[in-house]
DNA sequence: TCGTAGAACACACATACGTTAGGAGGCTGC
DNA sequence: GCAGCCTCCTAACGTATGTGTGTTCTACGA
């Protein structure tokens, strides 16, 4: 099982960011056992209260993670992609905190959660890079509660928009500065903790100052400086390696 | 070195969740390099943007994390007490994306990261632990990004007030159902992502309510079934091992 | 071609929460 | 003993955001 053969290749990415693997690294990575799965808009990966026995790699399109408080309020916590490692969190901890949903069509690879115990125990330099992508996520989660505790509503969604521009780039899946917002704008007034009516209003704003270009979900970033600036937007937190940085800068 | 000498011991307690240490694995644990300090009130483990070289184990006291977002507002994203790991996302993440301050008189142990990283890679036991400890560290900030995110007012601040009871029982810090509440209502504010002036009529309100009883800075639960309805509070994402659940309801 | 459904959009009205300002009580240092 | 300071507390007022309701637009299938 090598590069060229294996589905999981997506993980070699951000794996790699944080640990030199040597040769038998790499083809115990890759031939992890592991089932392909396509999942519907809207399909679950797992419930809260879920007691999941894998872990969900992303290979193509988007899943977000949330919580139901009382009253069935929803918020989502974070968005993945593809190559990101989702549901560690959840399989490793033996009960699952919150849900994994779709956001679009997806593909998975479903991976037993014995098997990444096992290889992160045998192979440390593996597990200690699985541990700093956790560490990443960690991070993302603490900038997000920044975002929803201390920002008003225009910079909130400006700089979800940052962030997710970003992470697409540095993922090498956006084209330039425009990309397709997979999210209705309740899904976005759920990220944000704000409602849908407020998303709506909020969105026509960035609009009508030019800082992003609406035309249906697709969303066109001209100005990235005058967005980040809106969003109050570090990229810091994301924990970028430098060569990936300044890609939508330049 | 053994578990009466060193006075690393508390780490022992939150790692040993996680997983059946050997005796040699315990040993290398509280032979682990440090230096021991106290810090003021408000004094700084870290400041945001650092490249710290070392994690704090929290012996006593508590700490704060906190990150600053445009004008100078500060969100509050985690409190930490005695025998918490903080800092290994800062100073295995080389820069400082919060920062790490202290609330009351504190006495840590500064571990060099580099010593970390080795124990991590020579003992995957406990590199697992602490990995584990990391993950449920992400389980609190998604309960917290929940928290500001879609709670009103009296549900936030009831709700870390559950947290932090619940947290200082299992630790075995706290007595009966009263405790020193060790924070300034714009402390809580910022934690809460609310202003000082609400929080205070949210806790008078609080008190009216006989949710709870103040007396200066201490809090007195007396009934504690009642206060996490008040907080929409469930425990599962605190990943508690059972026999540290249900202390309070008893 | 029409009918349905989801999403975007709009507007009036309501309110939870923020802002500003100031006073009262309790520390600490001189 | 007083000055200075921090924290708690209160009140009046302002506003960002929520609520309720309804219309339009587009996609899609019968």
């Amino acid at each position: 099982m090598n590069a060229e053969t294996s589905p999981l290749t997506p993980m070699l990415r951000k794996l790699g960011y944080w640990a030199e693997f040597s040769e038998e690294d790499r083809d115990a990575l890759l031939a992890l056992p592991h089932t392909l799965k396509s999942i519907e808009p809207q399909g679950f990966v797992v419930r809260e209260g879920d007691k999941p026995t894998h872990s969900c790699l992303v290979l193509s399109g988007y899943l977000y993670r949330h919580k139901i408080v009382a009253h069935g309020a929803r918020q989502i916590i974070a968005l993945q992609m593809s190559g990101d490692l989702v549901d560690l969190q959840n399989s490793l901890l033996r009960v699952a905190d919150h849900s994994v949903q779709a956001l679009t069509r997806c593909e998975v690879a479903y991976i037993p959660s014995d098997a990444i115990r096992e290889i992160a125990f045998t192979h440390p330099r593996i597990g200690m890079a699985m541990w700093y992508d956790t560490l990443v996520d960690g991070s993302m989660f603490r900038e997000w509660i920044a975002n929803v505790g201390r920002r008003d509503a225009k910079t909130r969604i400006a700089h979800l928009l940052c962030e997710f521009t970003l992470r697409l780039e540095a993922a090498g899946l956006a084209e330039k500065n425009s990309y397709e917002l997979p999210m209705t704008q309740e899904q976005l007034a759920d990220a944000t903790g704000l409602t849908p009516v407020h998303v709506n209003r909020t969105l026509r704003a960035l609009d009508e100052e030019g800082l992003i270009v609406r035309d249906r979900r697709s969303v066109t970033v001209d100005d990235w400086k005058r967005l980040a600036e809106a969003g109050d937007f570090q990229s810091t937190y994301l924990h970028l390696p430098e060569d990936r940085l300044g890609l939508v800068h330049s």
